[in-house]
DNA sequence: AAATCACGCAACCGCAGTGAT
DNA sequence: TATCACTGCGGTTGCGTGATT
């Protein structure tokens, strides 16, 4: 049982002294079995907060940084569909995290949609007119438009089926990256990556005819 | 300049799921 | 099969900081 016994755990935000011991304890022992790392590397932390500390911060493969448009874009996309599951979305926006999705979400695009006041306030041209209007007519953040005849690992599916294509598509173009834009640019093996407008079109039309 | 407010984000908590023994 | 350790997830809290009064 974490937290009860003798052993006392520092709390709070981590010191730059902390995020170099547990750097250091992944670059030598690799992720996992946090418990013992924490004991190891003589971290006054729990296991769950070390797990923490590194996936949603020390990982170089977090972004740092605002969101794009197109992050949002798709964000609220995908939770028109999955609703409050972050890792889900997360999962699907490169160096992004389910926690700062779900912060993202809370603080910027929920209330810039008007979901918890019962209001859409979506002003983007960049939705597709029949998610844009399905949208509006729900607005609880915990309801989804999965129509009843199908699952939830169908919809996922075709979720994951958008994305293989997306890559297939951009894997027989050239990069055009700049390194000061997010926007424009491709879906590479490497840490580079982009929205495509190709990848937004997929995602509608394979969940309009999902919907349908 | 000091006090208060509001916002954004990091971190915590409780629970569920999974794998090892 | 039962138990335990560990991981992962979503909801929530509270701290730090900049803006406002």
């Amino acid at each position: 049982m974490e937290g009860a016994g003798s052993r006392e755990y520092r709390k709070g935000l981590w010191t730059v002294e902390e995020d170099r011991i547990l750097m250091d304890y992944v670059k030598v022992h690799g992720k996992g079995k946090w418990n013992r790392a924490a004991k190891v590397a003589g971290l006054k932390r729990g296991g769950k907060s070390c797990r923490l500390r590194w996936m949603n911060y020390l990982s170089p493969s977090v972004k740092r940084g605002a969101f794009s448009e197109e992050e949002d874009d798709l964000i609220i996309r995908l939770h028109k569909l999955l609703g409050n599951r972050w890792s889900l979305i997360a999962g699907r926006i490169p160096g992004r995290t389910d926690n700062q999705v779900k912060n993202h979400w809370n603080t910027h695009l929920s209330i810039k949609l008007g979901v918890k006041k019962g209001k859409s306030k979506i002003s983007s041209s960049k939705f597709s007119k029949k998610i844009e209007a399905s949208f509006n007519t729900k607005l609880s953040s915990n309801e989804r438009l999965i129509p009843s005849n199908k699952t939830e690992t169908e919809l996922q599916n075709v979720i994951e089926d958008s994305h293989e294509k997306e890559i297939e598509i951009t894997s027989t173009h050239e990069p055009i990256l700049t390194s000061d834009c997010y926007e424009n640019f491709w879906l590479f093996n490497d840490d580079s990556y982009l929205f495509t407008p190709s990848l937004m079109e997929l995602l509608d039309e394979s969940l309009e005819s999902f919907m349908a």
